[in-house]
DNA sequence: GTGAAAGCGCTAACAC
DNA sequence: GTGTTAGCGCTTTCAC
């Protein structure tokens, strides 16, 4: 609750801040000690807020000055910046960004929108997101959409509505896209992270899903599996097969890799281990164990991510099959859990940090205007061998 | 892109129609068929915003008729709303909730702070937040601290001039707590979560810590531990010890319990085992060796959140000491993974995305200014006993 | 450098 | 019911 300046620096600039005094004690109608508090206000009610113009009558100067030596604009002289700010301080005076926003017509506030920000796997990304964010000086207003679209449309619009900058969306449908191709025909950036729309030219900040997942059906089929279980949460209308179109450009990489490792080494790919709508941790407890009790049951199963490998391998410990002699095991996202277990768990490492960041920057970029930079840096996943992948058993484990 | 009504209805609202489309082809520019986009705008520059200026010319009426229309409150006659909506749809009118925002007092938008969302902990209640906030009608803005006070300090005010209606602090520190008295004496309202600050009444949702700390060291001490270690994050200048008082009421309030539990149970209380500034993993895993390989060494540790959990399990491990042969493990919060590892881990289980959705409904009850329903519930946590605290060892283990 | 005045897009009195 | 007219708090011409 110090003054800018210290009153004997100059005799002019004393006296401006004692006529600053008179008129602050005008405006919040009580006398105060130069150093006091000068809005006591714990008198319930909210006052109203000090405003350029009030702090324009303390320094005695028009509110157009005012304006320009709070928001430092323009061309204003020393002596009056001092006065302003020194009334400012005094009047304890924040600037409404909502009024600023109005006219300046940026509010300096991005949008996110995720499917489940209690998934690590956003909540990590999301850290990526605020942090870059943070540095350019652009707030975040985070909404959750639960993975459904009809949330994702509203989610998108509210944004729109509140006039942030540009949007960061994690796409629920990689079909549903109307509404993304409105927000970007509109004008407003848009990137869009982990997963792709169709046909619509977006900067996209992902992995290469197919490459890594065709890595890692190899790394299982030479280790001879050749019954692998694939299960995703994605919420389909029928169960999986080969000719349907799927929802999610993530997922249908993913599986695309591992027809393309199975061809290539000859193998016929197990349509019928593919699992989706895996939905709360019971669903996904009944789908392990369909795939592992089956009359040809899976030798292999791979999570589609954090919170489903949770679930599965609590199923495959409680049928007790040991990983990896009984059953192998691989999942996407590289969680620092994932090493505790035993053993610890072979996966497909994301860097979802920066991939936040990454998207928050690109973002930024055209928010601001400037030329994308060289080419987009490709994101690649690395498959981490740890304990979970082992030789196909020889004779099926008795249930 | 469907009209709201069918031209055929009546015989006036045709006309009507006919109008705004002319109209509506005078303000953009262009002749366009009834049912095809109006705006195109793949032609990159952002438009002007369609206002409510521009649905009312459309719609021939007064610019106050087509605002009662648009935000429908005040009096409007069918033939009026009918038309100003359809002109609404045909521009693809969008109201400006900045404009809406600036003379209604009201942004519908709550700030949120957090010390790390990711940390599982904080994704999970912010989960809870913004699915209670979105029932409302609200948004989230969210901001990432660090867990560093004057980042803090820089969220409130951030979000303070961006006119958020309300604020859920969860405080890095119970001390500092300067800026957040000043949010409540501004009238605005606040929440606090996980930690309450010193000498502040205000709502603070949080667990009894105090009373779970006192319980699960009672079942330390019941299974005959007496040098119990306590790892935590919490930063401070000095060494631990008796007499410093902490920056944080949740890390407190532990100490507290176990201090009671120990001196209840005729035992001293083994301060030199009390580690804090335990920061990015290497050090955690350092801290956790020190502890477990001194002189007196730890019998039983116990970790201060899930992420300190991760490193000193690990850490652990490494050591090749065997839960809870050689050492017993206790931790906070009960995530999915603590079921995984082997054995299992005994943990504190506290209710929090519970404990975030009420948060959030105190702190939209405030801004609604209603009154407090009856008492404000409590939360307790739980201690569930699983596998990872078993007896002291009879011999010290060989390092 | 400075100040008066005109917006930004909306809501809210206030007349009719 | 309807239209006119003020604002909300700020930025931004445009004169001086």
């Amino acid at each position: 609750m110090k003054l800018l300046l210290s009153p004997v620096s100059v005799p002019t600039i004393e006296t401006g801040l004692t006529s600053i005094a008179r008129n602050v004690a005008e405006l919040t109608g009580r006398v105060n000690s130069p150093l006091g508090k000068v809005n006591m206000s714990s008198d319930g009610a909210r006052r109203r807020d000090v405003t350029v113009a009030d702090v324009a009558k303390a320094a005695q100067v028009s509110k157009a000055q005012a304006a320009r030596a709070l928001g430092n604009y323009g061309a204003v002289s020393d002596d009056v910046r001092e006065r302003v700010l020194a009334a400012a301080e005094e009047l304890e005076y924040r600037p409404n960004e909502l009024a600023r926003s109005m006219n300046t017509g940026k509010s300096h506030t991005i949008g996110v929108v995720v499917g489940d920000i209690e998934n690590p796997h956003f909540g990590l990304a999301t850290r990526g997101i605020t942090d870059t964010a943070k540095k350019s000086g652009f707030n975040v207003i985070l909404i959750n959409t639960d993975e459904n679209t009809a949330a994702e449309m509203d989610a998108v619009r509210v944004l729109l509505d509140k006039r942030v900058d540009g949007l960061i969306v994690a796409p629920a449908s990689s079909v549903e896209t109307e509404h993304l191709r409105r927000v970007h025909e509109s004008g407003r950036p848009l990137v869009l992270l982990d997963r792709s729309a169709d046909r619509l030219a977006v900067e996209t900040v992902a992995v290469d899903m197919a490459a890594i997942s065709y890595e890692s059906t190899r790394y299982l089929l030479d280790a001879g599996h050749r019954r692998v279980a694939f299960i995703s949460t994605l919420r389909t209308d029928a169960g999986y097969s080969v000719e349907m179109r799927l929802d999610s450009s993530q997922i249908s990489d993913r599986i695309e890799g591992m027809r393309r490792a199975f061809a290539d080494a000859g193998c016929e790919f197990p349509e019928d281990l593919v699992r989706l709508n895996a939905g709360d941790a019971g669903s996904i407890r009944s789908l392990t164990r369909e795939v592992l009790l089956g009359a040809d049951p899976a030798t292999a199963v791979v999570a589609s991510d954090g919170l489903i490998a949770l679930s599965v391998v609590e199923a495959i410990q409680e049928m007790r099959l040991r990983i990896p002699d009984d059953v192998s095991f691989l999942m996407y996202d590289d969680f620092a859990w994932t090493r505790l277990t035993t053993p610890p768990l072979t996966v497909v490492a994301q860097p979802v940090y920066e991939m936040g960041a990454a998207a928050a920057s690109a973002l930024i970029r055209q928010i601001e205007g400037r030329p994308p930079v060289a080419p987009a840096p490709e994101f690649q996943a690395a498959l981490v061998r740890r304990g979970s992948v082992g030789p196909v058993p020889v004779a099926v484990p008795a249930p």
